[in-house]
DNA sequence: TGGACAGGAGTACACCGTACACATTACTCG
DNA sequence: CGAGTAATGTGTACGGTGTACTCCTGTCCA
């Protein structure tokens, strides 16, 4: 009987640890500091080792894109096409928020995995059940793009901190400086980005409700598709 | 008098030299193979020359995106909201599709430069002077988001052959094997992928026309806008 | 009990961004 | 013109990356 109190004995790689692990990972440090090398580290293995249930890294985002992809709910049915397209994308935007490099992770990976072309399937086939004629429905879905995600197009997200840096305290006077300056060369800015929730004082952006954002861009496109379809739009 | 002649004087980098290279670098290589070392010895320069014209790689790319962006087109003037905002996006299309990097570099900046403040506040600014209020032209804004910058959502971009890559022959009849069995677990997609275009034969994709899809989901949003403006929509 | 085989370890290579000290060039001013 | 100074390019080095290749070792089945 030799002693084995001591040592715990290691548990077997697999992928789905592998991949489970590098979701985690990801969520903690981020995706730009997810190396094989750090995910090795915090399965308590060498680097190597990963590539016995992995091709290479493309693979593991691949891999690790379609653990949360598997995590949206399926369609609900039994409605209009229109509420469970909505149902359906706000599902997706809350299962892929719990994972903040989800988004730049899904836009660029060429490779569609199954998980990834099920629900684009299923969401093609939520329109076409609508009545939308595959045309319609070809069109709709180059337009919905990474909104069907349940993605904005972040075009201001100064709000999001850097990973790691800690967050800078600028003078008060600083600040005034320089908003007095963008409001001079970025005037319709500086209008739009105080306009909104100017209860907090804060100077720029943060006054924005991401959710209320997603929502206000994808009520406008689903009352474009019904405008459409009801029409009986064709490209033709 | 030393001979000088088979010596060609070197020419005197500058940051200007060094950007300009960069992007061309970028058009012919991608992105993603432009590096310090690479773009060092394209100038014929030992790599850490660069770091006295560029901060660092970020700022590098900060600079890059500059570039190209002011290639872009400034607004035409004494037209209504509507046609102003469509020729800019369409201007502002043109001129990053002839970098294919550009857009992948301007949605990873989080740093807005001068240039690319200059441009949103130019764009918020023709809203507003077609009577939007700041409100509605703020939601319009986030709405708009990056197709503002004349971005299609890549969604399925299988048609873009991968950098370096050369083209893989599959034979016709694997080919065959795969879209019936793509048939059996995609029907929606498969039938959306191949009804436009069926006159060229091919399998999946490739029948899209970018530019039809870009200004039908750009059309679609400003009537969406139009709409809302004519009806003095607010948030509140 | 032995042997096959899969999974993990070790080493190594080429590449990356960039800090730091030094050499060289260009420019300014007496 | 010549000297001094500031700007620019060089060399070397460090710690990081992905991953190819070889070898060892634990596990399972005949």
């Amino acid at each position: 009987m030799t002693p084995q109190v001591e040592v715990e004995r290691r548990v077997r790689l697999n992928r789905d640890r592998v991949l489970q692990a590098a979701v985690s990972l990801a969520d903690e440090v981020g995706i730009e500091a997810l190396s094989m090398r750090r995910l090795a580290q915090e399965l308590d293995v060498v680097p190597m080792a990963l590539y016995k249930h992995v091709e290479n890294k493309e693979e593991l985002l691949d891999g690790m894109v379609e653990v949360i992809v598997e995590e949206i709910d399926p369609p609900i049915r039994d409605t209009d096409w229109k509420s469970a397209v909505r149902q359906r994308v706000l599902s997706a935007r809350r299962a892929l928020q719990r994972h903040p490099w989800a988004r730049q992770a899904i836009e660029s990976r060429t490779n569609k995995t199954p998980a990834v072309l099920g629900f684009m399937d299923s969401f093609a086939g939520m329109l076409l059940a609508g009545g939308f004629s595959v045309d319609l429905t070809h069109h709709v879905m180059h337009a919905i793009g990474g909104r069907m995600w349940g993605f904005t197009q972040e075009l201001f997200d100064d709000a999001a901190p850097v990973k790691g840096e800690a967050p800078v305290e600028v003078p008060a006077e600083v600040r005034a400086a320089t908003v007095q300056q963008m409001q001079q060369r970025y005037p319709n800015i500086v209008a739009i980005a105080t306009s909104r929730n100017h209860d907090d004082g804060s100077v720029v952006g943060h006054g924005c409700d991401d959710e209320f954002e997603f929502e206000f861009a994808l009520d406008l496109l689903l009352d474009g598709f019904e405008r459409l379809h009801e029409r009986g739009w064709s490209s033709r």
